[in-house]
DNA sequence: AATAGCTTCCAAAACGTTTTGGGTACAATT
DNA sequence: AATTGTACCCAAAACGTTTTGGAAGCTATT
């Protein structure tokens, strides 16, 4: 039934050695051996078990990426853009994409850990870096192949790929200031996650620049879906002098949030102004269209894929910290200016 | 560095044998040999190597998802919702799964056997089949456990999970034409895919049960992309007598078929209607907001995750074969009724 | 004639686990 | 006193591959 190398040697009345190395084409075997085996192998439908390659070389051509989920279910566009930059980049070099999903906790680690000395996987790729996070010291010191998608708070000297968060929430805030905004509100992400960090950085400091007050009463954390945006944007809308424009972290919350402000009858473009970040396809076709900070994430995807490969491969990298500027993409959920 | 049975074995002073049962907790080793071997394994920081582990036992916990590509990439909303369902499923099994994408083609088997008989996953999901599918023939060919999200067309028993696009599509029919529409014109998705088939058969049955001509001019087939809707549609709309209605068999052809009329200045919901299928998140949101056909990707991922591993555990199927209805969402672009 | 070098081959070990097919020691039963 | 039963343990084989460390048979060089 399965066909193993045995089954080779029987049949041409050669040997597993002669003929493992007469399919992987080693100089010590005869050109006329070489095509015999080949010709058999084909014949009897070899296909090596990779279990016992895997056992035998130490590497497994494979790229693990755990999505780290909040609740239940990831259906965040973020994950499949970005899984999508991976796979395609990761396909190129020959390397698989072991993929699974787990709650960020305590057990997480456990999930790593099971990779790493299981041998399941020659790499990690990260995503959505947390401030303390354990995975990269957890990596970092079992002295194993990865690269995240984000910074951390500490100063770790590991590879990564960034967005800087800060300088694109700072061109959200100075666009919503050349309108005339005044009272600017945000829904920050879960404050545990750096990104979060660096987008309210840009969001404080923008308006600092401007000379107006940071009020801690229109910062809101959202839990990056859309119903958590609809739910903050709702708290923010009911207070008693609510925002001119809502600042989202990223565009899922940005439709919540327009969906809320719709409800209740607001005109968003006109009566309030809202933003997104991540420029995610759907961000174009919105009602109306999302004015947003352009993330390239498949190409960070298979950047950060690519990395990753190099460090497996022991090749150096050109770039150990890539940190890209983002662009603000101007939409109409922005509005036109308020001063007349 | 990496810790084996063996070193456990010298650690405790038994056997590889013992230690290998009290981990694996047998009855035949008694309790204090365990809590020895368990409290030695957990100082040296044990992790089994899983190939070694899959060499022994002869399966994987493992299920393979070979996303079918057209173009380099995919970023079809498609993909990850049903990934979604499939990965989240399958995590609470415990099952992995092994993601790669591969072009439609010769090759397209390559990947398959050697995922087969190199032994990596114990069975399949395939998506989007097509008419004649020979992943189905292949695999059934072979006896190994997959399940599909499409029907063929021939009558081959395979598990499957499907909707019924057929009734689906007479349902956006029946909708446009009670609202007065006359000429109704269709992209289509590739004609080689199964669903492409039922869709389009179900929007003939619509016109014919409406005593409504099929005219072959009024549909195009697009790629499934934005651009590929945003192509056909303009197609369509320069036509002599152009449509009153295009009918998209995907949201995203229908996103790019909105830009095209959206382009030559119509009003999408007035001037046209536009329909979708699948309902995507994304939908909802659009520009105007979408009248499609809900399918529910995401669960139809975790039924067959969820099948696939029955077949794999050998337990029995409840439903060999699952056939969905699925549901009219009517939205702004298809407007309200021509007739005054 | 002895040595060196090349080409072609292979037996055996190794990777780390699980399973097979026992064995030993002791108590309980005949 | 011999048998049976039970509890615990282990050596060796197996999974299928790659690598190690030669060996055999030549020809070419001293």
């Amino acid at each position: 039934m399965v066909v193993t190398l045995k089954d080779i040697a029987r049949e041409t009345g050669k040997s597993i050695t002669t003929v493992s190395r007469a399919l992987n084409d080693y100089g010590d075997v005869s050109a006329e051996t070489k095509a015999l085996v080949l010709r058999v192998a084909n014949e009897l439908g070899y296909t090596p078990n990779t279990w016992a390659q895997r056992l035998q070389k130490r590497h497994t051509d494979t790229i693990g990426f755990i999505i780290p989920t909040f609740g239940p279910r990831f259906s965040d566009p973020f994950f499949s853009e970005i899984l999508a930059g991976i796979g395609n980049r990761a396909a190129r070099f020959g390397y698989d994409i072991l993929v699974s999903t787990h709650a960020i906790g305590d057990e997480e680690l456990v999930a790593y850990q099971a990779a790493i000395y299981g041998r399941r996987v020659d790499g990690f790729i990260l995503v959505r870096t947390r401030r303390k996070d354990v995975r990269v010291e957890c990596l970092q010191e079992a002295d194993f192949p990865f690269v995240a998608f984000g910074r951390v708070e500490s100063e770790l000297d590991y590879p990564f790929v960034d967005e800087d968060g800060s300088y694109g929430m700072s061109l959200v805030i100075e666009h919503l200031i050349s309108l005339g905004h005044k009272r600017i509100a945000c829904i920050a992400p879960p404050p545990e996650l750096m990104f979060a960090y660096y987008r309210l950085e840009g969001f404080k400091a923008g308006l600092a620049e401007a000379g107006l007050p940071v009020d801690d009463a229109l910062i809101h954390a959202g839990d990056l879906t859309q119903r958590g945006g609809h739910e903050q944007a709702s708290k923010l809308l009911s207070l008693p002098s609510p925002p001119t424009a809502i600042v989202c972290c990223n565009d899922l919350m940005a439709f919540g949030a327009m969906s809320a402000a719709q409800d209740r009858g607001l005109k968003i473009g006109k009566d309030i102004a809202i933003t997104g970040f991540d420029n995610i396809p759907m961000a174009e076709h919105s009602h109306p269209p999302l004015t947003t900070v352009h993330q390239p994430i498949y190409q960070i995807g298979g950047m950060a894929c690519e990395m990753v490969i190099k460090l497996i491969r022991g090749e150096p990298l050109e770039d150990r910290h890539v940190l890209l500027k983002p662009e603000l993409i101007v939409r109409q959920s922005s509005g036109l200016s308020l001063i007349q």
